[in-house]
DNA sequence: ATTCCTGCAAAATGTTTGCAGTCAG
DNA sequence: CTGACTGCAAACATTTTGCAGGAAT
């Protein structure tokens, strides 16, 4: 059995980059926290427990690297930060996020739910899509309740 | 007939906010440039043809302030530059993006095509939508056409 | 030797803030 | 007079870049 890591590295050979010390490092941060959002200083500072001597430039260069070959998706939730985010082997599309307006948790939704609107996007707009971001804001479940029990007192 | 204009000054003193020329100057950007989705910068430079002693910060904090009162939308394609785009009145929903890959060009959707998706999220993920953004990336018909007689020849 | 990659520091970019002055009620 | 608002400049945060040195082949 291949290891993610090691189809990651295969996947950057096949475009000449190397899987150095740095990215690797970097990778496997992104693997640990893959249920995360981090930004570049975050994965900055969780690489350092690892790799101390590490630069926060190298950390941008991987991630905008990774980015490119698709391996992870660079998002914005409106704070003026970029996030990363390992795609789902596989994956065709860009998985989904819910975004809570209260404690601003974000879940993930991996079901494509988009299929019967990118079919009438690409009919009535004539417009080819390649990929897609959707994120909904609302109140998560926990909010939802913890807003009930206040209602009652 | 109300103008559009007389409208968002209700609504800002509805809330106890003047409309003060610097503010009523970026309004009429937006509303004349509504089609295009203008970052802080491009309104800047608009707003002072007709007003040049308007300073960058007002139009931030009139931006910010917009935004706030959901007149305005502000929203970030990827790149580093966050940008605003009026509301369609009465719209309870954000509208969505079809960004094209290969010109940059951006086309909007009003048509709410997400009531069904959002049932499903509402009820599989127990998540209260307020709202949602909604952007396809893909390539828009007058690329399409430009490949296409690319590859014809 | 050549090419790719790195760390550091500096620069660039986009946005926010502090402050003194202005304006309207 | 008071509070809201403004322009300017400085501060700030995030990201990118230039460069000299290093590692791998």
């Amino acid at each position: 059995m291949e290891s993610r890591i090691e189809r990651i590295k295969k996947q950057l050979h096949s475009s000449s980059y190397k899987l150095t010390p740095q990215r690797e490092a970097t990778v496997r941060v992104l693997l640990e926290r893959e249920e995360d959002h981090l930004s570049a200083e975050d994965v900055y500072l969780l690489v350092k427990e690892k790799a101390p001597e590490i630069g926060l430039a190298t950390v941008y260069r991987t991630l905008e690297l990774l980015t490119e070959l698709k391996i992870v998706d660079k998002i914005n939730f409106g704070d003026g930060v970029s996030r990363y985010d390992l795609r789902k082997e596989g994956a065709a599309h860009f998985h989904h996020h819910l975004v809570c307006i209260e404690c601003g948790s974000v879940a993930e939704i991996e079901d494509d739910l988009l299929e019967d609107v990118e079919q009438i996007v690409e009919r009535d707009f004539n417009f080819k899509i390649k990929d897609h971001r959707l994120t909904f804001h609302g109140i998560c479940y926990r909010c939802q309740e913890k807003e009930q029990k206040e209602d009652e007192q």
